[in-house]
DNA sequence: TAAGATTATGGGTAGTTGTGGGTAATTTCC
DNA sequence: GGAAATTACCCACAACTACCCATAATCTTA
């Protein structure tokens, strides 16, 4: 069953193969649109772990970072951020997408790869990076949430 | 794979060799369209780095030149900075430009080169100025920089 | 429950890409 | 006008990557 478009959610426990590797969860392949060419966009995210955007997501974030002007210097060291870690990979006969050496390494990938849907791209985390990060998530300030709230009903 | 026609992301390692050519990645060559005929526009950045432009891309720049009054100082010495460094360069059977010695010297570039996508055009640096200028990214006003990130939802 | 289909993982191979150097054509300069 | 220097074009090799096939585990369906 698939949910929307282009939308992914669930945990998925995968591993990273010798050449780098990584199985996209059936599901998530199913629920991509046919415009994606069966290509993500994988980038640092802001955590430690790589995202991995659908194209014609990532290709609304091209579009914007277009109309920055690298005549100011904080436009240029964004639009730097944002691009130099990002490649296109398309997905082989078996579900699987490459990733770059330089974002195993960001990420701290090894053997194992957990999956986790973003609703608007997903993560790959190690495993252990993500029990660590889950551990420091407790202590986010409460009121913080409650400004959330205001913004998102669940 | 090639995303979006004459757009560039992702980070390459190259070399230049003893005659002053840098590779251009195989995927930024297969970005760009035909009218473009192979050939690109080397430029000086605002960073310490050589800005490269798709042909296509730096015909339009001249344009907007082209608009500005010399009558306005500001004006004559942006048109002459911006205009007085550039120059056309075709890639050969290999996929290498060749850089003028001017602006090898103003990027300070020696044996490896490091080619960022940035999006309507990539820069060539020198991987230890690179370094360099990350570091003082850091400083950049913080405040200024989430305004960027919220106007681009990543 | 058993057979078939799908999914996850491993590895081989042919074509592509990056890099070095050589030669002929062109330009520069005395 | 001719020599020297520079540039453009070509070939060759090594490393890498994309694509293909194979197999085992899992899920689906009759």
């Amino acid at each position: 069953m698939t949910l929307t478009n282009n939308t992914f959610i669930g945990e998925y426990a995968y591993s990273l193969d010798s050449k780098g590797r990584v199985n996209i969860p059936a599901k998530f392949r199913q629920a991509l649109s046919e415009d994606n060419e069966n290509t993500f966009v994988i980038a640092r995210g802001m955590d430690p772990c790589i995202w991995v955007y659908p194209l014609s997501q990532w290709k609304e974030i091209e579009t914007n970072l277009r109309s920055l002007s690298s005549l100011s210097k904080i436009h240029r060291t964004f639009v730097r951020n944002t691009a130099r870690y990002a490649s296109p990979s398309t997905y082989d006969k078996q579900g699987r997408i490459t990733l770059t050496p330089s974002l195993i390494e960001y990420a701290g990938l090894e053997k194992d790869a957990l999956i986790i849907g973003m609703v608007n791209k997903m993560e790959i985390w190690n495993p252990v990076q993500m029990n660590k990060t889950d551990k420091e998530t407790i202590k986010i300030d409460p009121a913080a949430y409650d400004e959330l709230a205001e913004k998102i009903i669940l």
